[in-house]
DNA sequence: ATGCCTTTGTGAACGCGTGCACAAAGATGG
DNA sequence: CCATCTTTGTGCACGCGTTCACAAAGGCAT
């Protein structure tokens, strides 16, 4: 990467938009209840609905991997499941190693839906000298100074960073020197990556001041036409709590463009 | 616009694209570390960098909330922090439900981040009758029978639910139907809620698959091109990079998803 | 086999987000 | 007070993603 900057926009990925590979695993966690169902075939519009999206993007979605519907019929579901699969690498086994085994760590450890599609725990890991032994659903925390030879040993390629935000891009210099490619960060930290290595973050602190925002924007909006809410009690300290009792649909062009209702701290 | 006097030319509190509301508490992270520092200005270049972000972005994403900068200087980082703040409606305490204490759900309670920023933990719910009054992270968990009460009571409209999948509508219902427009979901389910309720989702599972995409493809690019890597300094001995192990699994499609993907049972 | 009906697959238009490049604005030094 | 330098704010173009709308394709009944 001493080179100068190449440009990889993602999408490259065998055609595959970016935004249609996020969405299969959704597609597919509705595909494999039908399965479980014994439903053979699945309309697209039925399909969509399941997933929560517009059938004529699942169709397009679908169209990147192949035609693999059959017109006036449907998809077939043990099919569709099997090609999602195995687009997504999930026919492999995922050996992935979690750093930081703090509540969180420990928590995504006993998390289920790492072993059902194909996620093996290899590892867990941990700075902490006391941890070191300690049985964590049901697998033994390991130091960090065998992050290396762990990663090596189990061909990891995959790794979970919870560690707190200090430490993170320590780690992360770590895991990716040892040949990781793939991380995901649950820390509040922006980690800088060599070229090639892919980085997913989730920030619950982040999520939930996106929703804030438009917590705030409601209560405005609410409270700039007039409307208290008439049912809801006082609000907890601190004010406009959320009015927001009976959410009408009423949505006009809406009263914005004046005062943004400057709170008051 | 050029008189400094009021802020806000730009009739535009609610022309914020929602991809600028989504960087906005990664520009405040930033602001606040300068802020801890005494850093009195900073450049959109600076703060860029320390975002993660291009600065051209970021400078336009603060030109939608209004003209904050110095032509010439930079942002003022106590200002800036402030009007963040305002924006994303930190600036008042947000009571927050959470719904399931198991793994995750605990972990989620004893997570700094939430009190960091506005956000208190109003109260732990949880539908076995064997967790009510046990202590987790110093909160006394409710039984879910006291729902809705607690939810007029604190005022409360978040909620963060991380039951296993099988409840989880069934609990957003109620969230709603108690008041609550703003939903952050870690179960593996498809929320359907009604117009003017917000919903985030969380899902590790997805994330991993996601990523699992990627280092298939990874894997298979190297493979298919003879390991003529870039400038980059080879990864791991044994993996290779997207080597992986790869052992796969001799079962069928059939064993995948029968477990509901979510801790706690 | 034929015609009808259902559903897929996709061409095309549209809107949003991103990044470039530059003029305007303000600080700074002489 | 003027020249210069720095940095913001934004017009513009481009590309990705979404949605509409429809022709093609296949099943099914007669």
């Amino acid at each position: 990467m001493a080179t100068g900057r190449n440009h990889r926009p993602a999408t490259r990925s065998r055609g595959i938009p970016e935004a249609t590979v996020a969405r299969l695993p959704l597609y597919l966690r509705a595909l494999t209840a039908l399965s479980e169902r014994s439903v053979p075939t699945v309309s697209s519009e039925e399909l969509a609905g399941a997933a929560g999206v517009n059938s004529a993007k699942l169709r397009k979605d679908f169209s990147y991997l192949g035609s693999y519907g059959t017109r006036g019929v449907g998809y077939d579901v043990e099919y569709l499941v099997y090609q999602i699969s195995r687009e997504l690498g999930l026919t492999q086994d995922w050996p992935v190693v979690i750093v930081g085994i703090g509540n969180l760590g420990a928590a995504l450890a006993n998390y289920g839906g790492f072993a059902s599609r194909g996620f093996r725990v290899a590892a867990l890991i941990d700075a902490d000298p006391k941890m070191t032994g300690k049985q964590v659903a049901g697998i033994g925390v390991r130091h960090v100074d065998e992050l290396e030879s762990i990663v090596h040993t189990n061909g990891v390629s995959i790794g979970v960073i919870t560690t707190p935000a200090g430490a993170a891009q320590q780690v992360c210099d770590r895991l990716v020197g040892a040949g990781v490619t793939s991380i995901l960060n649950f820390s509040p930290t922006v980690l800088s990556v060599p070229e090639g290595v892919d980085v997913r973050k989730v920030d619950l602190s982040i999520e939930l001041q996106i929703l804030a925002f438009h917590e705030q924007r409601k209560a405005a909006d609410e409270l700039s036409r007039g409307l208290r809410g008439p049912e809801r009690p006082a609000p907890a300290a601190g004010g406009t709590g959320g009015g927001a009792g009976g959410a009408r649909r009423g949505e006009g062009p809406g009263p914005d463009g004046d005062i943004p209702a400057v709170m008051p701290a």
